[in-house]
Order: C-alpha cells, then structure tokens, then sequence
RNA sequence: GGCCCCAUCGUCUAGCCGGGUCCAGGACACCAGGUUUUCAUCCUGGUAACGCGGGUUCAAAUCCCGCUGGGGUCACCA
C-alpha cells in the first residue's frame, strides 16, 4: 500500500449523493476538504453520487451545488455552475464526467477485471433468499455473514449465465488478512477479517455500490487524500481491499468526527419533520392546515417517520403551528440570516482547532476562508464527537454582522429581505437600509433579526400597540412631567428642518436643557410615543428612520391616548 | 449483541505524542459590576471540568489496563 503523504499535487473530494439538501454535517465536510486541498496547494474536486437511481434527482444537485458556493467552498473540477459571476467546475485534467451514472462503462470494466481475475465473482440469489438468511442469524443472535453460495457454481458457468442476462449480483472475493487503516486523525485501525463477507459491488440494476464507484472514481480521479465523516470508518478496509483488488494506491485517509444536537440526538434531516409531527400531535390537528399537501399525503406524513415534507410546505407549516423549525440544511442557516463567512468559520472550529494564540493571550478563534484555505491540517482536528451549539453560532454571526461596514451591512441585509422578507424589502430600500445600518448592527445575531429591531418603522403610525408599562413609566407617572415634556417637544419637531439623526440627539438635548431635566426624562416618554415601547435603536436614528411627519403624527396619537388612558382611570 | 471509534468547565476546545512550569488556559453561555437617554455594543470581575477504579513513576489531565458512558457500523443507501 502506497501512503500518499506527498502533498504535491494533493487532490480532495467531496462526493455527495444528491437526495436532498446540503446538510450542515455535509457542509463542514466540503468545507475542510476544500481546506485541505487548498492548505497543501491541491485541488478540490466535487463528484455527484447518483448510483441511487430511485433516490437521487437533479433539483436535489443544483440545489447542493448552489448552497456550497453561496458558502463559498468553490470546487476546482466538477459540475459546472455559474454563481455571482464566478464559474465553478470544469474538467481541466479530463477526468470526468462527474456523475457516477455517467460512468457506468468505467465500473463495468473494472468489474469484469475484477471478476475474470477471480478476485469478484456474480452471484444469483435472489434477494428474499438473503433476507430470510439475515432475518434467520439476527434471530439466532449470530451475526448475519454471506456464505459464499455463488461459489459453489463453477467460475465458467457463471460468467455464462451472467452474460446470458441473468439477473445477478457481482461479489468482491474478499480476502482472509487483517486490513489496517492508517488514518490521519485517528492512528491506525486494524479491522479482523472475520469482520466481512463478500459484500457486493455490483447491484441488480446494473449499478455499482458506493464502495466500488468510490474507489474506482477516486482513484480514475487522482484523489490523494480522504476526509470523510465517522462512519465511513468501517467502511474504509472494504474500499482498501477493492483498491489492492484492482491494483491501485491507498489514498490519504482522514474520518472527521461527527455532529451532534445539543441534547446528544443526531443530527439529522429529518429533525425538522420530527418537531413538526410533534406539533401537530400536540395541536390535535387533524387535517392539512396548509395548500398544496393533500389530507391522504399530509395522513401518511404524519404516521411514517422517515417520510419528510418539502422544504416550502415545512415552512408553511410551521407557520401555522406557531413553531420554529431547527437550522439543519446550509438553506436553513441562510434563511435564517446566517452569514456565510461565520457559519464556516463555525464549522471549523467545530472539530478542528488552529491551536494559535491571539496577541491578548487568548484563543485565534475567529478567521476567515483564506485563513482556513492556508492553515488547516488534519492534526488539528479532535477525535470526538461534538454538539452543535447554536448560541456560539450565533454569537459568531453577530460579531460578523457588527464587522461588516454600514454598505456592506445594507446591501447583504437588502438582498437577504428580497429573497425572504419581502414585507421588509419592500418597506426599506438598500440606502433606507444603509440608513439604519448603524442603528441595527450592533443589535442583531442574523439578519433575520433586523427585522424585530425596526419592526416600529413597520407598523402604521395609527396601528402601533402601546406597551402599557412603558406608556405608565413614561408618560403618566408622577408628576405627569412626562407628556408635558412630550407635548414641548412637538413642536421642537415641527420646526425642525434638518430630520437627521445627529439634528434630533441635537434638539433633544437642547430641550431637555432648556426644561432642565435630564435626557431620560425626554427620550423615553418620546420613545414611546414613536415606538410604543421603551426600547428601541438610539433616538435620534429612531425618529430619523420613521420621519418628521410621523413623528409629529405619533406623539399625537400618544397624546390622545395617554388622556384616554388617564380619563379611563379617574 | 459482535466489531470499531471516542472521553478536559453546561457547550466548543487548549494542554496529552516528548509525564513535573496545570490547585488546568481560551471562547460561547451564565452571574455580578461599570460605560450608555432605553436596548444592544463595549469594558472589568466571577462561577464552572481532567467520567470512575486500578497500575507505572519521586511525580499523571498527560503513559498502561479495566469499568462506565457516548457514538459509529453490521443493506442489492451513500
């Protein structure tokens, strides 16, 4: 076995199989194989596992390969697509195409190496047979191990009936040694042979099992190094045995930890159903609240666990039930506000670790792709496995937010509203939004938040709901200070000609000055008559943000109903 | 259940390979102060962990063994 620590010409991949969307545990693979290629001056590829023809579909791929390029994990050879004017993929070393259904010649031909050289061999079983002899060993408590049935035909007579049409399977022969796997984060894992059987590497239908076409691709692809999830682990000294099979090199091989939910479940697509069908248990509801979803279809969704609803009707869905779906797909996190540089920088350090100090002492936690793309090494990576913390998420993303400059803020938070706020989009635009950059930064985790934080410049002036507490403290309190104040300063804002934010904090001062109180006893009761609340972004870009007409026009409405309020009391 | 992987604060982790400088460092969260016209930001301080039991050693978070716990895998899915 050839072990390729040479990084000279490394070559990574990442190969998922397009049956629904980039999971974020799929996500953090790609992404620290992009990495690694990057680190070591290699090349990404991206390969498209399409051998489950009843699985598998074409919007599932696009939308895969468009989640990893919003994240910014481009692939150097694959698929091709264009996104923000940057074009992924190609085949520069002509070594595609890049969908395994595509390449059914290749694995054939190495099939029938394989099995003319005695080292894979067709067999006929039907497939109850097995099922019936699985069932049998699991309900005698021994483990299940195929008998080698098919070699009681004689090589000649099988490769005549299998080429005869009979429906078949083809077998690797696998042989009787330990097989040691030297993993870059694990160390070495040696697997007895009394731990396989002659598993198969052609199906029914013609197509290969992952483990050959992975092989074979990898290998027709030049894939020097191997970063894969956990459970490929055991997986990795069937592959090995098909490489010695065929005579090609061992790639690098890397298994990453897995991720976890908080309370230690997988993390897993299905997550989202799960709260889902909960809800609706909860809620007693007995048929489809929601368009587009039949009473039969939403009946069987809601008996079978494995069976998921689309994207778009989830949503719709809970909506109605009032409830929030976890972020498990790269789509969730964006639609949540999520910004693709902290997501990534996230799912780094999830597992891995630079293991460098900040010049205060302090832990390097915080980089960027290019950081990554020249840093990562698979020594960095811990064994574990981790929980996924959203609240660090979040965290990550908030300082991101607050990095950004206030034109980078508006034109990313405008472009997300247009895509999933369009109450928002069409409320604001982008200079509106540059406008209250400064105001929302500092005070929203993602971008969706943006949206409570000026949620007072969303409403109508006459339909603002006052928060009673505020309105009392404020406004009738004690002396009644408050709304004389409140009543002063109207027409302070009447003779304004200059409605900026700097001009108000101004004026507000100055008044309060001139009745010699202090700011406080001005800006709230004026904050709650802008927002009906007693918070909000600073005033002055509060006021500035809804205008000098609406000001003037709420603090009569507020007037109108403080009287009202107090009226009502005596 | 067999086999395989893993195990430091609530969470992500540094330290472990090359035992002593670790009554264990950082980050997120949390708590208490401070700055601030509210909120947020920001600043200061604090609570909090080597799973358990044996060894080896002058000395173990670090090495060895066992246990416990978590996970993966046992498909004509990938």
């Amino acid at each position: 076995m050839t072990d390729q620590t040479d990084s000279t010409g490394c070559i990574t991949r990442f190969a998922p199989s397009p049956t629904g969307h980039l999971h974020i545990g799929g996500a953090r693979t790609a992404l620290l194989c992009w990495a690694f290629a990057k680190a070591n001056g290699g090349k990404f590829v991206l390969r498209i596992e399409d051998t489950d023809q009843t699985r598998s579909s074409e919007s599932s791929m696009r939308g895969i390969l468009e989640d990893m390029a919003w994240l910014g994990i481009e692939w150097d050879e694959g698929p091709e697509l264009s996104f923000e004017g940057k074009d992924l993929g190609g085949d520069p070393r002509a070594v595609g195409p890049f969908f395994q259904a595509q390449r059914l010649d290749l694995y054939n031909t190495h099939i029938r190496t394989l099995i003319e050289a005695g080292k894979a061999y067709p067999a006929f079983e039907a497939p109850e047979v097995l099922d019936a002899a699985r069932k049998e060993a699991i309900a005698a408590k021994t483990g299940y191990k195929y008998n080698r049935a098919g070699l009681e035909i004689s090589l000649e007579d099988r490769i005549a009936r299998m080429d005869a049409g009979e429906a078949h399977v083809v077998r690797l022969m696998m042989p009787d040694e330990s097989i040691t796997v030297h993993d870059a984060i694990l160390g070495d894992v040696t697997v007895e042979p009394s731990e396989f059987d002659d598993f198969i590497i052609r199906k029914r239908d013609g197509f290969p099992t992952y483990h050959l076409a992975v092989v074979v691709d990898d290998a027709l692809m030049g894939v020097t190094h191997v970063l894969r999830g956990q459970e490929h682990l055991i997986n990795t000294p069937r592959h090995i045995a098909i490489q010695r099979a065929l005579g090609f090199d061992t790639p690098s091989y890397g298994h990453m930890p897995l991720i976890f939910n908080p309370d230690g479940s997988k993390m897993s697509k299905r997550d989202k159903d799960k709260l889902a069908k909960k809800a609706v248990k909860e809620q007693k509801i007995e048929s489809c609240p929601i368009e587009g979803v039949s009473d039969e279809d939403f009946a069987k969704w809601l008996k079978d666990k494995t069976r998921q609803l689309a994207s778009d009707d989830l949503i719709a869905l809970a909506e109605v039930l009032g409830i929030t779906l976890p972020e498990i797909d790269v789509e969730d996190f964006r639609r949540a506000g999520y910004l693709p540089g902290a997501l990534n920088n996230y799912l780094a350090l999830l597992g891995w670790n630079p293991k460098v100090k900040n010049e205060d002492g302090t832990d390097l936690e915080h980089f960027d792709m290019d950081y990554l793309g020249q840093h990562f090494t698979t020594g960095g990576m811990s064994k574990g496995q981790s929980k996924f913390d959203r609240v660090k998420l979040m965290s990550f993303n908030g300082d991101a937010i607050a990095a950004l400059s206030d034109e980078e803020f508006a034109s990313l938070w405008f472009a997300w509203a247009q895509q999933y706020d369009a109450e928002l989009a069409g409320r604001f635009d982008e200079a509106a939004m540059l406008t209250l950059a400064p105001a929302v930064k500092t005070r929203c985790k993602t971008l969706a938040d943006g949206r409570t934080i000026v949620g007072f410049a969303l409403v109508a002036d006459d339909a603002i709901e006052y928060d009673g507490k505020a309105v009392h403290k404020a406004l009738i309190k004690g002396d009644k200070k408050g709304l004389e104040l409140l009543t002063g300063f109207r027409s302070v804002v009447a003779a304004m000609d200059d409605f900026t934010p700097d001009a108000i904090e101004v004026a507000v001062k100055d008044y309060a000055e001139s009745q010699e109180v202090g700011m406080g006893k001005l800006a709230q009761p004026l904050r709650v008559a802008a927002t009906g609340a007693a918070v909000s972004p600073p005033l002055g870009q509060t006021l500035a943000i809804l205008g000098k007409d609406a000001v003037a026009k709420r603090i009569d409405l507020c007037e109108a109903y403080v009287e009202a309020q107090v009226s009502a009391a005596s």
